[in-house]
DNA sequence: ATCACGATAACG
DNA sequence: GTTATCGTGATC
């Protein structure tokens, strides 16, 4: 199966977040192949959004990544364990961004299962990747792997089903005012992986 | 001081 | 099943 290409994240956050549902996520690891279902995505969108951390055109260290081309992994550090992995997307110069919150695990189950520390079996399976930092460690993402390009091998994406799809508000935003209530958040409808419900 | 979270505890 | 609490360290 064919990555998903550069002209596929070059186009506005608000189009690839939900177009994001229902592809694969795929991570070549020296464990195994590590695959999933892509079932929530949050788009972030530059400048103009108060939850983004390119926020009035805040340019730093930290979200350098951001302001380059689109199909690069922004990936960062939040309350000082957990990481967040995001593609960047949009134009050049234009520092959007799809924060990926939830996979259904496919492939390399049980190597996810030792990287979170948990025992598999049946019921905890959507509990591997069911949220932003749970996916990272699962799916071996860490912070060596800022500003990799996920266009290509190890980690990329792939073209998947079709999904139906519904909309909430993003998660963990409350800084960001009347953002907050933007229905910015892409989930698969009745998908039992997706971190809370919406 | 703050934060794109999650494990745990203390409840039903 | 639910809700509340708080650890943790990079960032600015």
């Amino acid at each position: 199966m064919m990555p998903l290409g550069r002209s596929f994240f070059a186009r506005p956050s608000l189009q690839v977040a939900p177009d994001l549902l229902g592809c694969m996520l795929v991570h070549y690891t020296s464990e195994g192949v590590l695959s999933g279902i892509i079932v929530e995505t949050e788009s972030y969108g530059g400048i103009n959004d108060p939850a983004s951390h390119a926020f009035k055109g805040k340019r730093t260290a930290r979200n350098e990544v951001m302001w380059g081309p689109a199909g690069h992994a922004y990936i960062y550090l939040i309350y000082g364990i957990h990481l967040c992995f995001n593609v960047v997307t949009g134009q050049d110069g234009d520092p959007q961004g799809v924060f990926i919150r939830a996979v259904e695990p496919r492939l390399g189950m049980k190597i996810m299962a030792r990287e979170r520390n948990i025992s598999l079996d049946r019921n905890n399976i959507r509990k591997l990747a069911n949220g932003p930092s749970k996916l990272c460690t699962a799916f071996c993402i860490t912070k060596d792997m800022y500003g990799t390009d996920v266009t290509s091998a190890p980690l990329f994406f792939t073209a998947g089903e079709d999904v139906d799809i519904v909309t909430s508000d993003r998660i963990g935003i409350d800084y960001a005012g009347n953002g907050a209530n933007w229905p910015w958040r892409f989930l698969v409808k009745d998908s039992p992986y997706i971190s809370r419900k919406a």
